[in-house]
DNA sequence: CTTCGGGGTAACAAGTCAGTAACAAATGGT
DNA sequence: ACCATTTGTTACTGACTTGTTACCCCGAAG
């Protein structure tokens, strides 16, 4: 179920509420700006219909610490001629804004509008995190906790994705190569290179390796 | 010239037409529910006017059929005590509804009210504003804050409107294509000339990008 | 002490891919 | 039907990635 947060200061609130249950949006009705982010909190809606001229706080405070909070879509509601509040808004992370007043039809497209927008955004992969080093697959780069990020190449990142995942355990050379170049593929000596030049990238001090530890004989172990 | 079309089935159809012709509309008369949809077919009008007591054909019918097909701001006709219709039709897209019997002014400034409101803002894309960029997709034109507005040409309009829309976020290629051309269409080659072609028109310097950001061998993503 | 094997290092070659450009085809407005 | 713009195609370049080969070092086994 879509669900909406509408301030019922504005005049309009019953039209827009009626208008918003029709098209299928769950209406939360919010008394102030303050009560709407408080019932923001509470319901974790879809959207929000955002009334700049709140009485007692204003809207544009509101709007802001809403997105400093969540990406929960916005929609700005505001009556002609406040178009310097319009550009304010749409700069705090507002996701649109209507002009009072309103056809009932041109908010509902707006609204499916927006949340067509934020569903349709990819989701993705999560970070690998081990100690200070965090992985971000999609960008292939680390971060280094304290300072600085690496880039990686396609085959580097696969390969440091497969250690940190399996952390602590030890990786026979024969899984690593599978893992990066998949099966019947890659050789010793590739992942050697490989392990090398990762080596080289995200650890700075060589004489004593940081993370990546080798089993002689066996493979490599990625240690905290 | 704003155009309307009325239904002289209607009691009060002359009276109105009149009245309408004084405030500077054309008005073109319908004998029934089904000859107004053929006549806003033929005549494109800015604006409908609509009674709910059509004898041959349901208004409610007629309203939802003209919705069906485009966003004609409709203003239904009602007498007092259908309330129960008034609210289908403003669920079936119906922009105002004036109660019968009504005043000619009234009527008068609620046609040119609505009017105002479909025609003053855009009905659907909003503005899209990410750090000072601000891309209007309507118009395929991005502000650029400090000074100077960009043509867009439609392809790179879509382009960068996903990449804003996702901003922060990673957009593998094969998103990217899609969205731009669709599924089962376009390739690397086309978007990457479509990517340097949208950079050079908001990046005047081409030596450090400042918003379209490579990822190398996965995709683009757009930073503020 | 020498030899042997495996990992680490390095240099280099081959391959890949993004950026750039010029040009051709398609589109759209007059 | 013509011109301008947009879109699609092809090709080249340079940077970076990946694969290949060789050599060094060190410890263990003979």
């Amino acid at each position: 179920m879509k669900t909406l947060i509408v301030d019922d200061d504005l005049a309009l609130a019953d039209v827009l509420s009626f208008t918003m249950r029709r098209a299928g949006f769950e209406v939360i009705m919010a008394h102030d700006g303050q009560s709407a982010l408080d019932r923001w909190s509470d319901n974790n809606p879809d959207l929000i219909i955002l009334d700049l001229n709140l009485p007692k706080l204003d809207g544009l405070k509101v709007c802001q610490q809403i997105r400093a909070q969540s990406n929960t879509p916005i929609i700005i509601l505001t009556v002609r001629g406040e178009e310097d509040d319009v550009v304010k808004g749409l700069e705090l992370g507002a996701d649109d804004y209507i002009v009072k007043p309103f056809s009932p039809r041109q908010l509902v497209a707006r609204a499916e509008a927006v949340l067509r927008r934020v569903t349709t955004s990819p989701v993705s992969p999560a970070p690998i995190q081990v100690g200070e080093l965090t992985l971000d697959p999609l960008r292939s780069e680390v971060h280094c906790g304290n300072e600085g990020l690496v880039q990686l190449t396609k085959l580097e990142c696969k390969l440091m994705e497969t250690l940190m995942i399996n952390r602590g355990s030890v990786l026979p050379i024969e899984t690593l190569i599978d893992s990066v170049w998949g099966p019947s593929a890659g050789d010793r000596v590739m992942l050697k290179q490989l392990v090398y030049r990762l080596r080289r990238k995200i650890e700075p001090n060589p004489s004593k390796p940081k993370y990546i530890q080798t089993v002689a004989g066996v493979g490599y172990t990625f240690e905290t």
